[in-house]
RNA sequence: GGUGAGGUGGCCGAGUGGCUUAAGGCGCACGCUUGGAAAGCGUGUAAACGGGAAACUGUUUCGGGGGUUCGAAUCCCUUCCUCACCGCCA
């Protein structure tokens, strides 16, 4: 959620930079301006009230004491009268904040300000490239038959005891997706991040903390008899870490494995083919906590250690930096990261990463105290270091002939094999 | 799952209806003291939303929500969470 008083202050930027996003915000904008300054007199209104009610309570009280009966009675009556006052005014007040409330969580983030205008996933700008293309022979074969023929994964398997999206990994197949885990997280924590394993389900303050709810209840799973929901990321736990503090150490720098849980309701079709969309897979990621002033900067340090990380498995990948029509909701600036998956023939998402600016820390409450000694909100970034089933698929597809898959060389140490046959 | 005890400021902890403007302590900051430090002494020490150029000031907040009352940390209802013991268990 944007914050009431940054829409007070930068009205014009505000509307100007949101039309990136293909939509004129500029009466959602206003009203709420206005129905804040409505807000503004019901309070200065009910706040005298309450002043004066607070005070007769304590003459009241006096009276009492000194045996002023009549006296008592009578302010007694006067603060019954305020009473009902103040429940009338307290009454339009929750209404006004609501009102309020509800048009903000209509507005999307401010895109930043280079974001490029687009009309979709085709306007979005390709900033980098590296790696090579593979030239494989003309008999390989996706992943979701090389799985099969290596004895890998067994999706059967998964169905059989779970539903369809949920992979079962064996063998050296569940030993390479180890092995990528161990390997991202290392990664993460050489470039200063500290590990975190969270718990895998959160309360329903912590789905709304990130904003999972209440716009994306449908594609969480919940346990509706504990009042828990499986996290989609580790986003979302680790952000709630920081929920209701003021940071006093810049930058928070975490990483953490997790598996995810997503309904992914609605898709379909070669979409969901073997790996590229599951209900469970697992991923690493980074999440920063930043001053404002740096937060950008940041957003590219991690975007170039995302890149390192695509290029020491030499993965041919391309950085996209996002248009306004396909930037997140939530997101200011947001950078993907794909790899091109040889034997399907296509670019696979592996990464996305963003700054959340204050949008995410406004309804966390995630602060800092600046050089005046007021609190401020923090910016939020993360991204994905790295989601592993796409990864896992571009793999064993670019790096397989006739009659094996080789393993990226800094991938050994962690799988203790370096071919599989 | 059963039983019991709790949830108060950055932390510990007192507080059974108005003398609470939340005691006291710890921590932290600043000052005095010192050659320098420690100790000691003094002062200050939450957030949100308002008013004000500022000094300052109003309201709200004692896990959350609701209620009783002129007045609630304190009484009532409800809900969440934590801890202890028992049961079960990797």
């Amino acid at each position: 959620m944007l914050h009431l008083n940054d829409i007070r202050n930068n009205k014009e930027k505000y509307i100007e930079l949101l039309k990136i996003r293909g939509v004129d915000f500029s009466d959602i904008i206003l009203s709420v301006i206005e129905k804040d300054d409505e807000r503004k007199e019901i309070q200065k209104e009910l706040d005298q009230i309450l002043a004066l009610a607070n005070q007769n309570s304590k003459k009241i009280g006096d009276f009492f004491k000194k045996g002023m009966i009549t006296e008592a009675n009578e302010l007694k009556k006067k603060s019954i009268d305020l009473k009902n006052k103040s429940k009338q005014l307290q009454n339009n007040k929750n209404q006004v904040e609501e009102n309020i409330k509800d048009m903000l969580t209509q507005v999307p983030n401010v895109p930043h300000e280079s974001v490029p205008i687009g009309s979709s996933e085709n306007d979005n700008v390709i900033i980098s490239k590296g790696g090579e293309i593979p030239n494989l022979n003309k008999n390989c074969i996706p992943h979701w038959d090389l799985v099969e023929k290596y004895n890998l994964i067994d999706f059967e398997l998964g169905n059989k005891i779970t539903g369809s999206g949920f992979p079962v990994y064996k063998g050296k197949g569940a030993v390479l997706q180890r092995a990528l885990v161990s390997y991202f997280l290392n990664k993460n924590v050489a470039a200063g991040y500290t590990e975190y394993l969270p718990p895998f389900m959160v309360n329903e303050t912590s789905a709304f903390g990130t904003g999972q709810l209440p716009d994306k209840e449908g594609q969480m799973y919940s346990v509706p008899d504990d009042n828990l929901y499986l996290i989609p990321t580790a986003e979302v736990p680790v952000t709630n870490f920081f929920r209701d503090q003021i940071i006093s150490d810049f930058p928070v720098k975490c990483t953490a494995y997790s598996p995810c849980f997503r309904r992914e309701a609605g898709s379909y079709g070669k979409n969901v083919r073997g790996l590229n969309r599951l209900h469970q897979f697992e991923k690493v990621e980074i999440v920063q906590i930043e001053h404002p002033d740096k937060s950008f900067d940041t957003l590219n340090n991690m975007v170039q250690h995302v890149e390192s990380i695509l290029i020491e498995l030499s993965l041919p990948y391309r950085i996209l930096k996002l248009c306004g029509k396909d930037l997140g909701f939530t997101s200011s600036l947001t950078y993907d990261f794909e790899v091109y998956s040889a034997a399907q023939k296509k670019w696979l998402e592996v990464s996305s990463v963003s700054n959340f600016c204050s949008y995410q820390a406004n309804r966390l409450k995630l602060r800092f105290r600046d050089e005046n000694g007021n609190t401020s909100l923090c910016h939020t970034l993360n991204g994905s270091a790295l989601a592993l089933p796409r990864v896992y698929a571009t793999i064993i597809e670019n790096n397989q002939s006739e009659n094996e898959i080789r393993i990226p060389k800094v991938l050994h140490p962690y799988t203790g094999f370096d071919v599989i046959r």
